[in-house]
RNA sequence: GCUGAUGUGGCUCAGGGGUAGAGCAGCUCACUCGUAAUGAGCAGGUCGGGGGUUCGAAUCCCCCCAUCAGCUCCA
C-alpha cells in the first residue's frame, strides 16, 4: 500500500496510507485530541476532518484553542442558527454568516421581523439541532449546478454571490440535515460538536453592508467549547456595561447629555475638573515638546472655508449661520483658524518648525444615529496642533510626533497600534504630492522601527494620516491620535517662509492630535479606569469622615489643612453612621476616604481607608499629605 | 440616515381604558455612632411631545423627538 509522511506540529513524522482522513490521524493521535478536534491544517490550508490525504505534509489538527479552529466552530454555529430559522420561519431567504471577533451572525430576509422571544425559540431549535448531532457533509458542484439549486430555492443573494466568485472558483456547498448552503467551508465534522450556544441580539444590517441594498435581520450570536468559558464571556460583558461612560459619567457627576442637545454634552463639576487636569498635563506637555499655544474662533466666513476646500468637500458634516446679510460656518475642524494666525506674519525658515496647539471645540453634524455618550457626538474639542515646517524637517518632525503620543499614552497605560491610511477617492491634490507625503509618514514610522497596518483610501481629503489605535482595559479600541500630513492647505491659502535664499518657499503643514479629542478621550478614561481615576484626575481626592459632632471641629481643621495644600478634598459631616458614609465615599471612588474620631483628633492623625486596599489604619497628617503629595501629580503614574 | 426596541418622580423599575405606585436618593426630626445602607415622618410625576379614537387615555391609533442595539460613517 502507498503511504505518505505527515508531520506533526511536535515536530515528528507518521505514515499512513494514502488517502487517511484528517480526523483519522487526529484519532491515532490521541483519544483526548480526537475529542477536540474541528478541523486540520494541512499545507497552510484548513480542511475538514474528513478531507482525505493524498500527499507528503505538513499538519496541525486544530481545536477551539486556535483562532483558525474558532472561527472555523462559529461559522458552523452560523449554520446551525441559518437552519434553526429556516426550520422556525420557512421561506427566509439568507444572506452571508460568518464567524467574527467574539461569536458569529447571520443575515436573514424574512418578511416577519424577529422579536426577542423569537431568538429564544431559535435557540431551542439550534440545541435540537445540536442533540441531532447531524453531520456537516462537504460536496463540490459545477457553477450551473449551483446557481440552479439556489435559484430554485430561491436563494437570491446566493446566487448573486455565486455569480460574483472568481472564473476559476471551486463552489462548495454544506449541507447538515436538511439545511443546505453555499459555502467554502470548512466545518466541524457534525453539529453535536458544539458544545455551548447563546443568541446575543438582533439587529438591522444592510445586505453586503451598503446604505443603498435591502436591510437584513442579523442574528448575532456566539459560541465557546463549553458552558464554563461561555459564562465567563457573558460575564465579561456584564464587565464592560458595568464600566460603561454613560452610566458611571451619571453616577459620579462628571457628565450629562439632554434631550435639548443631542450630541451635544454638558459637563458636570466633577466632569470639569477631569477635564482641567488633562489640559493642565496636556500643557505642560506641549510646552515641553516646543509648541506654543493659540486660540482661534468657532465661527468664520464662508468664503474661507470655500478656500479651505471644507465647503467642497465636507459641506454635509457642517453647520451654517448667517451674520446679518453673510454666510458664515461653524467650523468643523481648526486648521483654517491656524492657517490664518500663520499668515499675520511673514516667516523665516529660521522659526522653523513652528508648532502651534490649540484646544479647539469643533462642531460636526453628525448622522442621527450614530451618536453615542461621549464617543461620538456633535461637539468637541480636538488638542489640535499644525507644524509648519521645512520639507527636509517632515520625518524628524513626525518621529516627535510619534514620541510624544506614545508618551501620552503610556501615562494612562494604554497600548495602541498605528494604521497608515492613503488617498481616498475624493481629494484634492496631484497624485505625486499625495505618494510624496504617504511615503513621508513610511519613512517616519520605518525609521522607528514601528509596524503598522495600511488602509488604502481612507486618508483626510487633504492628505493621508497615521492614526493611533488604542486599547482600553476591557480590550475595545479607539481611535484617538493622528497625524495628518498635508501639503494642500499652504497650497490653497498661498503659505510661504522666507529661506536661505531670501526666496519665497511653500511650507509644509502637518495636522496631529494626540488625545483625538477630549471628550471621547475622557469616555475612554472613564471605562479604562472603571471611573476610579488615579489621584492626579479624580475629582475628590479625599474625604473627610468625623465620626460624630464633636469631630467636626477637627475635620475642619484637616479640610481646611488639605485644600490650602492644593489638594481637592471635601468633608461628610451629616449625621450618618460611618459605615454609611463609608459605603458612599467608596461608590463615589474617591481615592482616600480619612475617618477622624477621638484617637486621631488627640493625636493629629487620620485614618486612611484605600478606596482599593481598604482601611491601612491611622497615620499622622503630615505622613499623609506626603503620600497624596506624590500622587497628585501626573509624573507620578499613579 | 436605515432596521428594531425603549421612553412612568433625580435614579432603578411596577402598573397597561375608570382618581398615578414601590425602593433608593432628597428634605425634616430623633439617634452621636469606628470602616459598604439607623429609624420615623414629609415632599416629589400634565406617565417624552403633539394630534386622534373614547363618556373617560399613562394604557388603543397616527406623526414627531430622544435614547438603546446594530448597519453605514467617523475624532
Amino acid at each position: 500500500m502507498e503511504t505518505i509522511k505527515v508531520s506533526l506540529k511536535d515536530g515528528s513524522v507518521r505514515e499512513y496510507p494514502v488517502g487517511t482522513t484528517i480526523g483519522q490521524v487526529a484519532e491515532s493521535i490521541s483519544r483526548g485530541l480526537a475529542s477536540k478536534a474541528l478541523v486540520g491544517k494541512f499545507n497552510e490550508q484548513i480542511k475538514d476532518l474528513s478531507h482525505p490525504l493524498m500527499e507528503d505534509g505538513q499538519l496541525e489538527i486544530l481545536t477551539f484553542d486556535q483562532e483558525e479552529g474558532r472561527e472555523v466552530y462559529r461559522h458552523s454555529s452560523a449554520h446551525i442558527l441559518a437552519q434553526a430559522v429556516q426550520k422556525l420561519f420557512p421561506g427566509t431567504r439568507l444572506g452571508i454568516g460568518p464567524a467574527i471577533e467574539n461569536g458569529f451572525y447571520y443575515d436573514f430576509d424574512c418578511l416577519q421581523s424577529f422579536t426577542p422571544q423569537d431568538l429564544e425559540r431559535i435557540e431551542k431549535e439550534m440545541a435540537a439541532i445540536v442533540k441531532a448531532d447531524y453531520p456537516f457533509v462537504r460536496q463540490e458542484v459545477s457553477r450551473e449546478e449551483a446557481i440552479r439549486i439556489f435559484t430554485e430555492r430561491g436563494e437570491n443573494y446566493k446566487v448573486e454571490l455565486i455569480n460574483e466568485l472568481p472564473e476559476d472558483a471551486t463552489i462548495s456547498l454544506y449541507q447538515q440535515g436538511e439545511f443546505l448552503d453555499l459555502c467554502a467551508g470548512p466545518h466541524v465534522p457534525s453539529t453535536g460538536k458544539i458544545r455551548a450556544l447563546k443568541l446575543m441580539s438582533l439587529a438591522g444590517a444592510y445586505w453586503r453592508g451598503s446604505e443603498k441594498n435591502k436591510m437584513l435581520q442579523r442574528i448575532y450570536g456566539t459560541s465557546f467549547a463549553n458552558k464554563a468559558d461561555l459564562d465567563q464571556y457573558l460575564f465579561q460583558l456584564e464587565e464592560a456595561k458595568r464600566r460603561d461612560h454613560r452610566k458611571l459619567g451619571a453616577e459620579l457627576g462628571l457628565f450629562t447629555i439632554l434631550e435639548e442637545g443631542p450630541g451635544f454634552p454638558f459637563f458636570l463639576p466633577k466632569g470639569m475638573i477631569l477635564r482641567n487636569q488633562l489640559e493642565s498635563y496636556w500643557r505642560e506637555l506641549h510646552r515641553r515638546w516646543g509648541y506654543q499655544e493659540i486660540r482661534t474662533p468657532i465661527i468664520l466666513r464662508r468664503e474661507m472655508w470655500e478656500q479651505s476646500g471644507h465647503w467642497d468637500h465636507y459641506k454635509e458634516n457642517m453647520y451654517f449661520t448667517k451674520i446679518d446679510e453673510d454666510d458664515f460656518a461653524v467650523k468643523p475642524m481648526n486648521c483654517p483658524g491656524a492657517i490664518l494666525v500663520y499668515r499675520t506674519q511673514l516667516h523665516s525658515y529660521r522659526e522653523f518648525p513652528l508648532r502651534l496647539a490649540e484646544m479647539g471645540l469643533v462642531h460636526r453634524h453628525e448622522k442621527s444615529g450614530v451618536l453615542h455618550g461621549l464617543m461620538r457626538v456633535r461637539a468637541f474639542t480636538q488638542d489640535d496642533a499644525h507644524i509648519f515646517c521645512l520639507p527636509s524637517q517632515i520625518t524628524q518632525e513626525i518621529k516627535g510626533v510619534i514620541d510624544l503620543v506614545d508618551e501620552v499614552y503610556r501615562l494612562f497605560g494604554f497600548s495602541y497600534h498605528v494604521e497608515l491610511s492613503t488617498r481616498p477617492e475624493k481629494s484634492m491634490g496631484s497624485p505625486e504630492a499625495w505618494e510624496q507625503a504617504t511615503n513621508a509618514l513610511r519613512t517616519a514610522m520605518e525609521e522607528k522601527g514601528m509596524e503598522y497596518k495600511v488602509n488604502e483610501g481612507d486618508g483626510a481629503f487633504y492628505g493621508p494620516k497615521i492614526d493611533f489605535h488604542l486599547r482600553d482595559s476591557i480590550g475595545r479600541t479607539w481611535q484617538c491620535g493622528t497625524i495628518q500630513l498635508d501639503f494642500q492647505m499652504p497650497e490653497k491659502f498661498d503659505l510661504t517662509y522666507i529661506g536661505e535664499d531670501g526666496q519665497r518657499h511653500r511650507p509644509v503643514m502637518i495636522h496631529r492630535v494626540a488625545f483625538g479629542s477630549i471628550e471621547r478621550f475622557i469616555g475612554i478614561l472613564i471605562e479604562h479606569y472603571a471611573g476610579a481615576f488615579p489621584t492626579w484626575l479624580a475629582p475628590i481626592q479625599a474625604r473627610v469622615i468625623p465620626i460624630t459632632e464633636r469631630h467636626h471641629e477637627y475635620a475642619r481643621t484637616v479640610g481646611t489643612n488639605l485644600a490650602a495644600q492644593g489638594f481637592r478634598v471635601d468633608i461628610d459631616d451629616r449625621s450618618e453612621k460611618v459605615g454609611y458614609k463609608i459605603r458612599e465615599g467608596q461608590l463615589a471612588k474617591i481615592p482616600y476616604l480619612l475617618v477622624v474620631g477621638d484617637k486621631e483628633q488627640e493625636n493629629s492623625l487620620v485614618a486612611v481607608r484605600d478606596r482599593a486596599k481598604g482601611d491601612l489604619g491611622a497615620i499622622s497628617l503630615t505622613t499623609f499629605v506626603a503620600q497624596l503629595q506624590a500622587e497628585s501629580t501626573w509624573n507620578s503614574r499613579a
